[in-house]
DNA sequence: GCCAACGTTGGC
DNA sequence: GCCAACGTTGGC
């Protein structure tokens, strides 16, 4: 499998994308959902992945790169771990709202799962995301 | 193994 | 703060 891209999701007030710059590396803990974690197994190093902040926000804000391929949690053997690291933020955020009326996002997980808190992207979600965002 | 009841998440 | 959607749990 090539590179794959994916969008994880925080509450800002937990862990909000200034948390994630400041912490520069990160691992990514606490998901319990199996097909979160089915998501998490298949991240390989490199992978791009989008930052959302669910509730306050509901946007897309920055963008994070796989540092770690996912590895047990030593406290809860039911979750596991990926470790990412922040790469840049979006000069735009891309809002819920943008997404949902955007026909080419209109199909993202994002709007028809909104509850999966680990999600895979397609490369034309990506590619649209970024060009809303203003990333070059 | 099915399904109803309950809990949690997240958008509004 | 409310409620809909989804996941999980537990009784059968």
């Amino acid at each position: 499998m090539s590179a794959a891209y994916w969008l994880v999701k925080s509450e800002p007030a937990v862990f909000s994308w200034d948390d994630m710059v400041k912490a520069k590396t990160t691992d990514w803990s606490g998901v319990r959902n199996p097909g979160a974690l089915i998501n998490m197994k298949n991240m390989k190093k490199g992978d791009r992945v989008f930052f959302y902040h669910s509730n306050e926000g509901k946007c897309v804000v920055g963008i994070v790169e796989v540092a770690k391929t996912f590895y047990a949690d030593p406290k809860d053997e039911k979750s596991g771990l990926v470790d990412v690291k922040a790469v840049e933020k979006l000069p735009n955020e891309v809002t819920l709202a943008t997404i949902k009326t955007d026909p080419a996002l209109k199909d993202m997980v994002l709007v028809k799962n909104s509850r999966l808190s680990v999600q895979p992207v397609t490369a034309a979600e990506w590619a649209r995301v970024c060009k809303l965002g203003g990333v070059k």
